[in-house]
DNA sequence: CCACTTTATCGTCAATTTGACGAGAATCGT
DNA sequence: ACGATTCTCGTCAAATTGACGATAAAGTGG
């Protein structure tokens, strides 16, 4: 570092996205098919480099996620997940990026937005599978943005982000018992959510279904925080200890 | 992007440290003196660019920690916090940041360590006083990671990062009271810490102190999250929203 | 050696929260 | 009208939390 000679390196810095969405019954993210090398025709997470050295990493992400998705940002959930840079991830060169979390509702409009690109829903399971190719270190990416999903909803009231505006306690018990693939009581989690202050804000409203009485519809209110948490069911215990 | 003349943005990127220590009741980061331009002068948080392109990430983090803390970054726990990059930041130059959040036992060895500029612990409360001046946005970064560390501690094991290898149960609750800034009831987190399982592994042996009954030692269990969470007590319920 | 102080640890008990269910309410299809 | 379905409210025992009494084990100063 005190070589005269030595000069900063120069880094290629890009953004990720890892979109999620509760639909069918499963947790699924979005993906794109490479349309240049490498990994051509592989699928991949959204993203791409800085458009220039004066933007921020929140307006690409935010850039990005309308570009994919077509979606407004102006109200979804966008958070930094993680920054991945190992040095061999990318074969053309160094490649830094900082991939974004985001929590779409289900069924958002036209999914394959502006871009040109194929994007398409993939159940985070099959992105999972140990059989499923994704390009770089996407696979990862997404182990880690389910993860951070399933412990985000326990203590945030952010599972209602993957609601539409105006839903039933039973959607979100959905979105509960599909991220963190659990069956919940739907009456103790009926007495949970609508206990905690400024979470649920009643319309008035009532669905209208087929078969079953209908129930009454709720907005997110301003409450951010769980507070105490919606704890997950505890592991089996098979006894042994709980590392990670 | 569709333009063929564009090229990628090289930009530097820099790893920057927030060391966090409980020590003489309070809680402090580590802050060393700048030494060249911009800010010279000025505490700021540790850290550099890259070495060079081929150094991941973790491993410029863990350099960094060495040569400013002379700590071995072996046992230690070192995450990555967030990615700051906005385009104004450093005036030389498009930096972005990585930022990791280590936790360390109060009174490491000579804190001054390795390289020549003045390391200081700095209680974070007077780092976030309106006051102090501080490099670039880190006056920001202290504040995320304080409320990092804040509720960490809630769900995972990690106060314990503050102890040394060997502590007391009032150690470990000096710990939360101070990161917290509340006071805990000793006999009920008694009761609650020795309760989880693999968290605190008795090592039979007992302090000798000046006054009062000496106290168990501990060492860390296995344990790395806290289930069910040890909640903070909740705030005096104004009963205005908790918009987070 | 004996109060007296200090700190750690154990115990108790009521209040709260959770988990497991029963049962009524409201709708649809037949 | 009847059964199937789904939402909502209620009950009750078990588990957890919060508040606090009491004892244990040290040091200190007479």
């Amino acid at each position: 570092m005190n070589d005269d000679t030595w000069k900063v390196p120069e880094i290629a810095v890009a953004v990720d996205l890892a979109v999620l969405t509760v639909l069918a019954d499963s947790l699924q993210i979005m993906l794109v098919e490479r349309g240049i090398e490498p990994y051509l025709g592989t699928q991949a997470l959204p993203g791409g480099f800085l458009s220039s050295v004066d933007e921020s990493l929140d307006a690409a992400a935010e850039r990005e996620l309308t570009e994919e998705t077509g979606l407004d940002p102006v109200g979804l959930h966008l958070e930094q997940l993680h920054t991945y840079g190992a040095p061999d991830r990318d074969p053309r060169q160094r490649v830094v990026t900082v991939c974004y979390l985001a929590f779409v509702p289900g069924l958002p409009p036209p999914v394959a937005g502006g871009d040109a690109r194929s994007a398409a829903w993939v159940p985070t399971k099959t992105a999972l599978h140990p059989g499923t190719e994704l390009a770089f270190d996407h696979k990862k990416i997404i182990g880690d943005a389910v993860e951070r999903t399933r412990s985000k909803i326990e203590y945030t009231t952010l599972a209602a982000a993957f609601c539409g505006p105006e839903f039933t306690v039973t959607d979100l018990r959905r979105v509960y018992e599909i991220v963190w693939d659990e069956k919940l009581d739907p009456r103790n989690f009926h007495r949970k959510v609508t206990g905690v202050e400024n979470f649920l804000v009643a319309t008035g409203t009532q669905t209208t279904r087929q078969g079953g009485r209908p129930a009454a519809l709720y907005r997110r209110g301003p409450a951010r925080l769980l507070h105490p948490p919606m704890l997950r069911p505890a592991a089996p215990k098979p006894d042994a200890s709980q590392t990670s």
